[in-house]
DNA sequence: TATAATGATGAATTCCTTTCATAAAACCGC
DNA sequence: GCGGTTTTATGAAAGGAATTCATCATTATA
């Protein structure tokens, strides 16, 4: 069978002329190389090198097999090159699921630099999973997620990024807009608009309205953030997002923001990946810009502020 | 060092999943593998596959390894197709040298059918040699000779082709033209045309005019046979070519032949080869329709026709 | 829960590669 | 032409790496 050996084995002594001087630079003696090729030529049934003199010349096969050689032992090297970029952790592909719709803006801050910093790894994230974020982390089809429910499974660990509180956000002419406060009964008459995600991951169903055995009116769920706000500005409806994401947009719609209940829905965002995992070191560096990142140019503190 | 095992084991990995299936096309035990993978990973470096559950899968650095295999490996099969062929001695090129100037339309009529039958076999003929067509033939400059000198050298044999007739060309109004035989003394005062050869090779000269100890009043050379009759049949001087050839051109141009002494010239063309050559088949089958390629559509007998 | 399937591991073995020593051939300078 | 040098070829011995064997650990399946 061919083996990487006797490509190299060809290649330098085309590139050197002799079975000695090859021998010397890959370390073997000469007769090794007489031996290696005397077997190559057997099994391949053909001849590959004849003596012309006291040299070798190549045979029409041994050329062939000399262009064959410079080829693949290129891609090899290549190939090996790309190997050691793995173990020094320099390439790969970060996959990471985000389990929190709004937090793409963010996301996008916490890229960018990596992106520059690391410029052989590609980033890909991704928001649709079969089951759960968990299950796509501990099944490897994600290296990280980012969520704020760290659900505890085997094997998974999570770090900590940044709190924040959900806030109703209303139009600034709804009759609420005055309050600081907001009571889940305040809103049996409202329609929900919220990012589609199921009933039981919505922190504003969960934590808010069922404690309270109460629903709102109607519930209507809006994929575009931005969207999304304009109609609760136009009054066609209420939502719940974390603050820092409603600060971004104070400015520019008619909203108010209103805390939900008297302690406000408090939440923490998380970063999860797998214990086992060698840490790639440019998984520890995304965790670090990640944490470095505070969640946006936070120009509001708190709920309840207009600006 | 990766090898070319390695990428087989990764590649039937991922085929069948398991290592034990792996094992078991490979020929080799699922120990063989589980060792041979742990070695591979532990000089890159890097983990290739993880388990889970009790499969096995691959990592990032584990799947890029596996495209590398599957381009790699389907190299080297392609690359071991090929020198099968080489050793069939279905693929091959075959090197012609041509010691005799006029033979070339003969040849054409003898590659033509070898091409059709050894489609992978490339023909090159070559004219001119270094030293001489025998060197080049021992040398391996090139693979068979055709030749109508046979100089015995070791390691060479020559087969014989088919025997012809040197003949005198004259132009039709020239005074000799109704006789049957020239001899040299009537031609000393003609101007001898003959290809750029070196006079030593010149038949004509060699075995004509120097055994009478005379020679013609001049010689020039002419590249092209068909420059070559043209000017004898304008009577600028004469020639001595194969009947064979002759007998094409007797019936476009206003020539006579005449036979060069009471007996003739008499020729056999050979053709020689390396008598230690591992014999390609091809080798054999270009000599086969050698040998039933009869020169020309012969249409004159002999000298002294004129159709 | 017992059973089957799969991978991992350490020690022993086998097989292949390499080396060593030497011969043979070819070139070089005198 | 003849030693001296360079180069390849070869057979036997040595060395080392890959493979196997036997066994354990883990996980899925019935």
């Amino acid at each position: 069978m061919l083996e990487r050996t006797h490509l190299a084995i060809i290649h330098e002594v085309h590139r050197l002329g002799t079975l000695t001087a090859a021998a010397r630079t890959l370390n073997l003696s000469q007769s090794a190389l007489s031996h290696a090729i005397r077997r190559l030529e057997q099994q391949a049934g053909t001849a590959l090198l004849y003596k012309h003199g006291r040299r070798l010349r190549f045979t029409e096969a041994g050329h062939y097999l000399c262009g064959v050689a410079e080829r693949l032992l290129a891609q090899f090297d290549h190939a090996e090159t790309i190997l050691g970029a793995f173990a020094a952790g320099r390439k790969g592909s970060l996959r990471i699921g985000v389990e929190c719709h709004p937090c793409h803006r963010w996301l996008v801050r916490v890229v960018s630099p990596f992106l520059a910093r690391w410029p052989e790894v590609d980033i890909d994230i991704r928001r649709e999973f079969q089951f759960s974020g968990i299950a796509a982390l501990t099944q490897h089809d994600i290296d990280m997620l980012i969520t704020p429910d760290p659900l505890g499974a085997a094997g998974l660990c999570f770090t900590p990024l940044f709190g924040y509180e959900m806030v109703l956000v209303i139009s600034r002419s709804h009759p609420l807009a005055t309050q600081q406060v907001a009571r889940p009964a305040d809103l049996t008459d409202e329609i929900l608009l919220s990012y589609p995600v199921k009933d039981e991951r919505l922190d504003i169903l969960n934590l808010f309205f069922t404690p309270a055995q109460c629903r709102p009116r109607g519930h209507k769920h809006v994929e575009d953030t931005e969207i999304l706000l304009r109609m609760v500005a136009a009054g066609r409806g209420i939502s719940a997002i974390p603050d820092w994401l409603a600060a971004e947009y104070l400015n520019e719609l008619p909203l108010s923001t209103l805390r939900l209940g008297e302690d406000g829905l408090q939440k923490q965002l998380y970063i999860g990946r797998r214990d086992k995992d060698r840490p790639a070191p440019f998984i520890d560096c995304f965790l670090e810009i990640a944490k470095d990142t505070k969640p946006a140019p936070l120009r509001a503190q708190g709920a309840g502020a207009v600006l």
